[in-house]
DNA sequence: CATGCTTGTGTGACCGGTAACAGTGTGGCT
DNA sequence: AGCCACACTGTTACCGGTCACACAAGCATG
């Protein structure tokens, strides 16, 4: 009739249950190849018999390592980021890691710092960073020397993952002109995330190569209102009849910034936006983009990071090959 | 010339260095009041030079506090959750406290009850359930009854914090009637997750309460592509002339079905959304739609489980406030 | 001047695992 | 039989903090 005792059961207590020492249980549960089944057995039944449960601070304290990723990302929100942490948590779930992360509204350097601070404060074995508006060099920086670190962008001085951001707008813009264009006008996302001038870049390479003329584009961010915005200046001038936007929420403001203008896409402009969100196959119309494979990003970040953790004598691996992005044509683009 | 040793600095260097024990150095980092001003200076100062900092996984295993809170939810890449997140994970960091998130792809018990368990042995000081489709009590049934825990959802046996989705569909079904409009279509979400039932509910009761017409309504998911399949057969039915969408995605694919139907928005279907997404004033037309505030939501949350993990003997908190819905007019609505 | 309380500090054990090393028993080999 | 290698298991210290408690000094009080 004793209660039970309000402390959870540890090693010590398996092991006098299973009679045998705590160690033989600590082997147990590392999977350790030295023990016999018979004993395994044993201790399993007497760990199941008490609801045991190794204590992972006790594991981390021992072993100083936490089994934890630590993703500092910015716009958490925002569907991209957002997909590809959803991404990463999968992979280091199944990989037995957890998953902790930091979302940050200003781009101070203050904030990237600080955040990787609180991650080793916390300890976690590796960092995936998903800058967005920082420069990749300036995040860099704050980086801690002894901190395996993945970073989701073009190649720095730490391992990186890097998604295509300069050849499918090339081939959105060639699409375009094919189409009979006389050229692409483009609505950038902001001057100061590397993902954006990427797709500038590719977009005016493209037209340069082409012998079109490259047009003049407003600077903005990557929301529908800043799509909107330029998007009206653009609707209202006649000349344009092919527009790169630099991700669907800008080219969403712009296909209602066109309708609103009583031009209609796609007879009268043809509209290309960047991301695929999965939204953008019922827009009014369907919208032609490039997709990102948001998935293999996130998959990629674990997998260059768990290879590192797993020999962290080694030489910290490279860069993983860019993934690539995939026009899909749909209804918002035609004939000139 | 000697090499600084490998390993960090820990509570007893800093002692050494500063002249005092290693309890002392503890009570300056824990805030206790009983150090004097010059020992807390000393040793703050001993504390920088070796670049110090406390190990979160000694603390942890002895005060039996992670400073981490567990995040269980569904679809985590989507709007709403990843709004709400995004709010928790602020408010934690502000509050000290670490958030590990679990995102589940499929909605077994199984998987819930897994990132549960998951969450135990991380040895988080407590979670937050957003529980999708799971049902409320479904959901409940597998916490274990040790871990403090907030669910985001209707009232349950557990703390609780609940968004209006039941009001608010009253108010933009009243304010379609209002237009003239003699009925009101609905779009629901997935009949399992509660938040569509409750939206589904809100229109209903409004339609009967007003005396019109209770038409009924095809099942489907929260996605675009869920709109625009039901949206193509509401389209077509020329008696169809106001719609109220589960959420903005489905109100976004309807949006288009209309539209290629040949018939116009708001002229000819008047469609209402909810959630009021970033893009939602943007789309073609800009959407009327019940505006969320995730962010609310998030911080609640937080703030609910805080207060409980401040006084862990104290009964569990009760449940917050509602969080009222908004609905926003904007042009995707007019008269009948 | 002894007594008591308050404030500040030090001592040792302890949280629950893991690492290193030291046994123990069994079998094969000469 | 005697020896050794091998497979398995136990002993002890240790990770880096915190807790409970003992202790020293300073000051007011009787």
């Amino acid at each position: 009739m004793t209660a039970t005792p309000p402390t959870r059961p540890g090693l010590r207590d398996v092991a006098r249950l299973a009679g045998v020492s705590h160690q033989t249980v600590s082997r147990v549960f590392k999977n350790h190849p030295m023990v016999s089944p018979k004993t395994r057995d044993r201790v399993l039944a007497a760990a199941a018999q008490l609801d045991f449960r190794p204590n992972a601070a006790a594991r981390a304290l021992a072993t100083g390592r936490s089994s934890t990723l630590g993703v500092v990302s910015f716009d958490t929100a925002l569907h991209g980021p957002a997909s590809i942490i959803a991404a990463i948590e999968r992979h280091a779930r199944e990989a037995g890691f957890f998953t902790g992360v930091a979302g940050l509204e200003s781009a101070g350097r203050d904030t990237v710092a600080g955040a990787v601070e609180r991650f080793r404060d916390q300890g976690v074995d590796g960092l995936i960073m998903i800058p967005g508006h920082v420069p990749p060099e300036e995040a860099v920086r704050h980086l801690p020397g002894d901190l395996p670190t993945v970073l989701l962008g073009p190649p720095a001085a730490v391992p990186t993952v890097e998604a295509d951001h300069y050849r499918a707008p090339g081939e959105a813009t060639r699409y375009l002109l094919g189409l009979g264009h006389r050229t692409v006008h483009h609505l950038p996302g902001p001057a100061d995330w590397s993902e954006a001038t990427e797709r500038t870049r590719g977009w005016r390479d493209a037209l340069v190569a082409a012998g079109a003329e490259v047009p003049d584009c407003a600077p903005g961010d990557w929301s529908a209102r800043s799509g909107y915005e330029r998007g009206r200046r653009l609707a209202a001038d006649p000349d344009v009849t092919a527009v790169f936007a630099a991700n669907d929420q800008i080219a969403l403001g712009l296909l209602w910034a066109i309708h609103e203008s009583g031009r209609r896409v796609p007879e009268d402009v043809s509209v290309i936006g960047f991301d695929d969100i999965p939204e953008a196959a019922f827009l009014t119309p369907p919208l032609t983009t490039v997709r990102q494979d948001f998935a293999a990003l996130g998959r990629h970040c674990v997998e260059l990071l768990l290879a590192w953790l797993a020999d962290p004598g080694g030489a910290p691996p490279g860069r993983a090959g860019v993934v690539p992005s995939e026009l899909v044509i749909r209804r918002s683009t035609g004939p000139a």
